[in-house]
DNA sequence: CGACTTTGACCTGCGC
DNA sequence: GCGCAGGTCAAAGTCG
């Protein structure tokens, strides 16, 4: 069970690589369960309490949802300053055009094609063989950055459910950290939404969670939602 | 037995 | 070109 007295404060501030950050303070009711990350990572009734505010706060993952346009040249309200930010809508988005996580993952994606089709019909990639080694490469590929975001959130878990479910695909230790990253993407079918989560350096108690995509399908719960948000106080 | 996690290997892009 | 760092895969292990 989630913390029956949960006190979140969403604070929007800077984070670095243009994304947006607000920042949320949960504080744990003593009575949390030890056994909160196995329920984290794979129970669906933990952190409901927060799930329906990170449901609210986080308008495109939910299904059908489209992310304002970008005002500027891609870097949209990141240009703006965080005054700027906070007065126009709690969570900012990074719709870039380029982006390089979205390029690696593009080759990446790319390059498991290669590995798993035998000739897919994929009009972006061209591919050479020379022997029995299959190369491609990427034609000019639409550059399109899925939409990210980042909160930072103070929690003894490091997974916080926002309402989906979620597999972890990978851990990484990150340079000059001295937690691992872990991976995380979302189960629905072809929804390609990921996860990010870390925790700070600084700070091991906070965490920071990255949100990349738009989920494709409904949470996989919603019934708790309006009981958990009496624990839940906006800043 | 299926879903999920762990973890080493591998790939790509970037900086030097 | 090379090494580094981040991101992802997939086999093996674990759990319910």
């Amino acid at each position: 069970m989630f913390p029956s007295k949960v006190s979140a404060v969403l604070n929007q501030g800077l984070v670095e690589d243009h994304m947006s950050f607000a920042q949320i303070s949960l504080l744990s009711n003593p009575s949390f369960p030890p056994h909160g990350i196995q329920q984290a990572t794979g129970g669906p009734d933990m952190g409901r309490g927060l799930s329906s505010h990170l449901r609210e706060g986080l308008p495109s993952m939910l299904p059908g949802y489209r992310a304002a346009p970008s005002d500027d040249d891609g870097l949209g309200q990141f240009g703006a300053s965080s005054e700027q930010r906070s007065r126009n809508n709690l969570w900012s988005w990074s719709e870039q055009e380029g982006d390089l996580g979205n390029k690696r993952s593009s080759a990446r994606e790319d390059y498991h094609n290669k590995k798993n089709s035998n000739g897919s019909s994929n009009n972006n990639i061209h591919r050479l063989s020379v022997g029995n080694i299959t190369m491609k490469k990427v034609k000019t590929r639409k550059n399109v950055r899925e939409p990210r975001f980042c909160f930072k959130t103070l929690s003894e878990v490091d997974v916080l459910d926002d309402g989906y479910k979620w597999r972890k695909y990978g851990q990484k230790v990150v340079k000059n950290t001295q937690h691992p990253r872990s991976y995380y993407r979302c189960t629905g079918d072809n929804c390609r939404v990921k996860k990010k989560v870390e925790r700070l350096a600084e700070d091991p108690r906070m965490v920071i969670t990255t949100y990349e995509g738009r989920h494709t399908h409904s949470p996989s719960h919603d019934e708790d939602d309006s009981r958990a948000s009496d624990h839940i106080n906006f800043w």
